[in-house]
DNA sequence: TGAATAACCTAGTAGTCCGATAGGGTAATT
DNA sequence: AATTACCCTATCGGACTACTAGGTTATTCA
């Protein structure tokens, strides 16, 4: 399952792809529009801002904005930033690999098998889709 | 992330997919073999049992068996009594559906988008392996 | 018949994580 | 100096996961 962390994040890069311009948008303009807590998308968009998606502007008019056009955001960074590991075992992560400690050859395993078969075309998936993609921007 | 539940669950299957003869299994050596809490393994057989993959037999010689050939059994069947939901989110998710409380229109919503293509290629590489796939067996 | 065997059932629990909340501090702009 | 927004810490209830304990029922075999 995917977190309201990673869900609200998503939602608040495609409301800043879809503004017009690209002046700083205000949490509290975000938080209202796409119904998200404020005080959870603040950390939300802190998390964004750190890991180079969005920049921010303090005092009067101040807010968030996009550093990258949205065609050059691919879904795959945005998720492994919010939400960690895209792997459903860790055993077939590639970012954050972890051996099972029950599983004594890996190549036998019958989960791992078909866990990376899932992994591979959820990265596609998620590799292909940038914001402009989903935000239904060209 | 993929529950202990259900990798302990494919894994028994898979030991029993992959004896020589039918005859029934104890519990104590599935857990044995595949290094799973005995007790916790009961449930998850039961659980397997009730949705019609196992059958059972108890007193001496008893023990849990496959009640169909290993490449008549879907992985997503499998995945879909363990697991439960396979999607990401509720509101794409096929036999668990729910509206997200905070999306007004599902249409515009960007997380929706992306989350139904990540369901239907996760889809079809479950509906596609059998248990006879994984486990090594044609 | 009865003792051994093995599945079956009901509860409960420690630990963890998520989503959210609250309050305040800091920094930039007017 | 006032305003406005960014930034940090901390806490907390609720849900869920992984697992444990203990007893019950059904079958087999001497």
């Amino acid at each position: 399952m995917l977190s309201k962390k990673t869900k609200y994040g998503i939602k608040a890069l495609t409301y800043l792809a879809r503004q017009t311009d690209t002046k700083p948008v205000q949490t509290p303009n975000i938080a209202e529009s796409e119904n998200i807590s404020l005080k959870f998308l603040e950390s939300i968009l802190l998390s964004l801002r750190k890991a180079g998606f969005l920049g921010s502007k303090k005092g009067k008019g101040g807010g968030y904005y996009l550093l990258r056009e949205p065609k050059d955001i691919s879904m795959i960074d945005v998720i492994r930033v919010l939400e960690g590991p895209i792997a459903m075992l860790p055993c077939v992560s590639l970012n954050y690999y972890e051996k099972c400690s029950d599983c004594p050859d890996e190549e036998l395993c019958s989960v791992n098998k078909i866990m990376i078969q899932v992994r591979d075309c959820t990265l596609r998936v998620l590799g292909e889709n940038t914001l402009a993609d989903i935000a239904g921007k060209h």
